[in-house]
DNA sequence: TAGTGGTCTAGACCACCAT
DNA sequence: TGGTGGTCTAGACCACTAT
């Protein structure tokens, strides 16, 4: 008999077998796994082993674990798409709607945007380089925006603006920018967005955010960093927006250039 | 005395302890960090519940674990950034080069593509809709391309060319696609790339992209599915990326629409 | 060979959820 | 109340890395 000494370390099988067993839809999305007690049993180990495969299973974004219910098969969630055309002047006026809130109807949802924090500060390094402000001083007026889909937050904007800009308008005051969005308000100073660069990159969450956007284990952010660029080619407006990875994506249309 | 019961899991306050140590640069980027025995005893706690503070962080993405080395801050690696104007006409004809090579070469590094699978097959439901082609018969040629920057892994990219256009040309035969890449091919075939979808979203590695990519744990991928458009306004190809997330950024300039 | 992480056991107590 | 996950202990053996 030739034995395999080691194939699979027995968290590994169990997880294996779950796997196997979602994708053949033994377990549909939505559906419960067996125990973890039910799983050590059913294998012949110790729960902390049942639990290490449950464990796997989770940090690969298949299944959430809901303290004192059970561990689910993860349903896809409904995307909100944010595309390039979100910024557009006619969107705006037509609709007087945000990008997001455009989006969130478009998706028969219900947005809600709070503003948790309006102040004036000092600028994160990769801010300050594309405003071509001072990352030593407080050159910017912040702004966060926590946005929420059917009550269920889905992501963090934070809007940097120069002071030099900001300084004097609702920019640096108030939560309401009012119709037509906040681009609206910066039309009025006198910039118009005609250009924007979206600068694209995923990670894990760090704790802040995990906690702000009450994202379960197994799930990444999606990080934009979006200049807006009016008229004259300045850049006016860096926002850094974090996003749950499960329910946003992005969708640009992009004209090959020669 | 008022005693906090259960203010935080030992677990947690280990890795809070860390974490801490490395924003503050006690532990900088490539150090070790102390060995799960040290951790343990320093804290007065079983091993496993040190590993358990490591874990944490490993799936945050914050520190790598070597098997019989020890565990390491992450250090930032330099980014790929795969930007739009990569499909320009002028880049190909001046360079020759594909977009993934132009942007080694941008960095400095040594670019290598592997193509280990070239054949006719039935396309994914969301590509065969792209396509607009049957999403039930083997109504496009495959090919799918392996990304090495300087021998390392980064990306996967599996490109689907409807058969009606592939058939009879080199894209449904050869690895090697000459001059100017892929889309000197469709160029010559009648198909000049003028515009692209490009729809982004990131999600965790598959165990089969965990192994092609050599993806450590905590490392989210981003998924790229591309549509190349051609002057006529037809979409002849289409592809999906796959790249690590913490090598890869994605980096666009828009036109914003009126 | 010594030190590191990988994994497991068998049992315990706690916290949360539904009934 | 009973079932579920959350976490911990104390010890064990294995596998990998470096010297």
């Amino acid at each position: 008999m030739t034995e395999h000494k080691r194939a699979q370390p027995p968290s590994r099988r169990i997880a294996d077998a779950l796997r196997e067993a979602i994708r053949a839809g033994t377990y549909a999305p939505g559906d419960q796994l067996p125990s973890e007690r039910a799983l050590a049993s059913e294998h012949g180990t110790a729960r902390n082993t049942a639990k290490a495969a449950i464990t796997l299973l989770q940090v690969e974004g298949l299944v959430t674990v809901e303290h004192g219910r059970g561990a689910y098969v993860r349903r896809a969630g409904r995307m909100m798409r944010m595309g390039a055309q979100r910024y557009s002047r006619r969107v705006r006026t037509e609709t007087g709607l945000s990008p997001f809130r455009a989006e969130a109807q478009r998706l028969g949802k219900t947005a809600r945007v709070e503003v948790p924090d309006i102040s004036r500060t000092t600028p994160p390094a990769d801010v300050a380089e594309r405003l071509r402000v001072s990352p030593e001083e407080p050159s910017v007026a912040q702004r966060v925006n926590h946005y929420f889909a059917d009550d269920e937050p889905v992501q963090i904007g934070t809007t940097y603006i120069p002071w030099t800009i900001a300084e004097g308008s609702v920019l640096a005051t108030d939560a309401k920018t009012g119709t037509g969005s906040i681009y609206g308000r910066f039309a009025d100073l006198g910039h118009e967005i005609t250009q924007a660069r979206e600068e694209i990159t995923a990670r894990m969450p760090r704790p802040d955010e995990v906690k702000a956007l009450a994202i379960p284990p197994g799930v990444p952010v999606l990080e934009v960093l979006h200049t807006g660029i009016d008229q004259d080619g300045e850049p006016f407006e860096v926002t850094r927006f974090v996003m749950r990875a499960d329910s946003n994506a992005l969708d640009y249309l992009l004209t090959i250039e020669d």
